[in-house]
DNA sequence: GTCCGACCCATACTTCAGTATGGGGTCGCC
DNA sequence: GGCGACCCCATACTGAAGTATGGGTCGGAC
């Protein structure tokens, strides 16, 4: 709980306390940008509308749940245009279009590209709020899960080089003796480098350097044969 | 390898070697099928046609690379119902829609569900064939990480309940002494336990048992703090 | 009743992990 | 040239893990 001296409700620049979700929309039409605004305020969400994927793009993405409900078409580059763009980047948000002009292939393709949901227009308020209500959910469980992953690779940051050779070992369940000779030095320095490593991670048991390594390491975790 | 007598090509009850893909077709129109079949041999896939989806369910999921093509609308239980279904029973496959019967929200919620792709007719022959290929390649990839699990999961059955009280003990990171504590018993019985449990799971490292049992326990996978 | 498996405990010993203390070297930077 | 980092090694010791050997209770299967 960081609540500086400034309220925040509706505020975009600042980083506002967590719970607060936020949805942007990207719109060309000043009616639907206004009324899901509306909408949106009328349930306790925070909104920031776009009309165009240029004028989202120039902002920076917000550090709290949200979502993104994108028109499909778009003046300039268009809805799935920005998709991509955001997947290449590496931003995650949840994607729900809505679109006047929906065709069978577009939606499956925006779908393959990992929206959450394609409503066409019109929709009822209702479909809608409960598509951001789920997007919300998935944006949720996901901060979750990334803000762990960065914390422990904030951590690993200061580990040297050596060290993280060590923990690579002591993760694929080598004993010191074997990272030693592996690495072709001594247990005694395997020791070392490994008690220096735990510090810096914040691990005392083995189990969590184990998890944090694979964290760190792509998780894909195969639990292959029995090391000895 | 379990190669029976019988030379295992196009043939249905025993198991064939693990390699060749075996495509699944519900359709109801006979010439679908027949065209289908031949486009998939012609390919080297292994094919197999259902006339509806009850005369599938009748069928035994097989066991190697595959995955569903299945027309939207069917006689009896439609596509999306049999979709439901398989997922209702732990079944995986991929699934590839086709229909000639398209609209935007039906094919919204086919892909929501977990459908691969979603192909309107008429279609060109690559598109499916290109569908077919990503799905073979996921479901390879499912599998995969099935008999990973499972291999687990047969090792772990022969574990009796205490044994595994300390395995998750030790997963957590907790010294044989705190597992003694929680569990009301001594240290040495602990140790006794545990090595058994390590026989049984064919694991000899710590990092592997922790592996193990995560995989067991579904994989939330919570790197949480030092444990004390 | 007998056997077996799951559970429990003990003593004694070996190996491994972890820490402390003290020493060495190279490199790059101010 | 000193300072700090990263790297390397040694001896000595504590505590934890792992193994072996021996023993015990209980309940269910044969």
């Amino acid at each position: 709980m960081q609540a500086g001296t400034q309220v925040a409700l509706r505020t975009t620049e600042d980083r506002p306390v967590d719970a607060l979700p936020l949805v942007l929309v990207v719109d060309d039409d000043p009616d639907i940008r206004a009324s899901l605004t509306d909408m949106f305020n009328s349930v306790g969400m925070d909104t920031l509308v776009f009309a165009s994927t240029a004028e989202l793009l120039k902002h920076d993405m917000p550090d709290r749940p949200s979502c993104l409900i994108l028109d499909l078409r778009l003046p300039g580059s268009s809805g799935l245009d920005l998709q991509a763009r955001l997947a290449e980047d590496g931003v995650n948000i949840p994607i729900i279009f809505i679109t006047g002009y929906a065709d069978v292939p577009t939606s499956v393709r925006a779908m393959k590209a990992g929206a959450l949901d394609f409503l066409p227009k019109p929709f009822r308020e209702q479909e809608l709020l409960d598509a951001v209500a789920e997007a919300l959910r998935h944006d949720r469980q996901r901060r979750l899960n990334d803000s762990e992953r960065n914390e422990v690779r904030v951590l690993a940051e200061s580990l040297t080089p050596r060290e993280m050779d060590v923990l690579r070992g002591v993760a694929r369940g080598l004993l010191n003796k074997q990272i030693a000779y592996e690495l072709g030095i001594t247990e005694i320095t395997v020791k070392m480098h490994r008690s220096s490593a735990g510090r810096k991670l914040k691990s005392v048991s083995v189990a969590d350097m184990v998890r944090k390594v694979e964290l760190l390491s792509g998780k894909s975790g195969t639990a292959g044969g029995g090391a000895g």
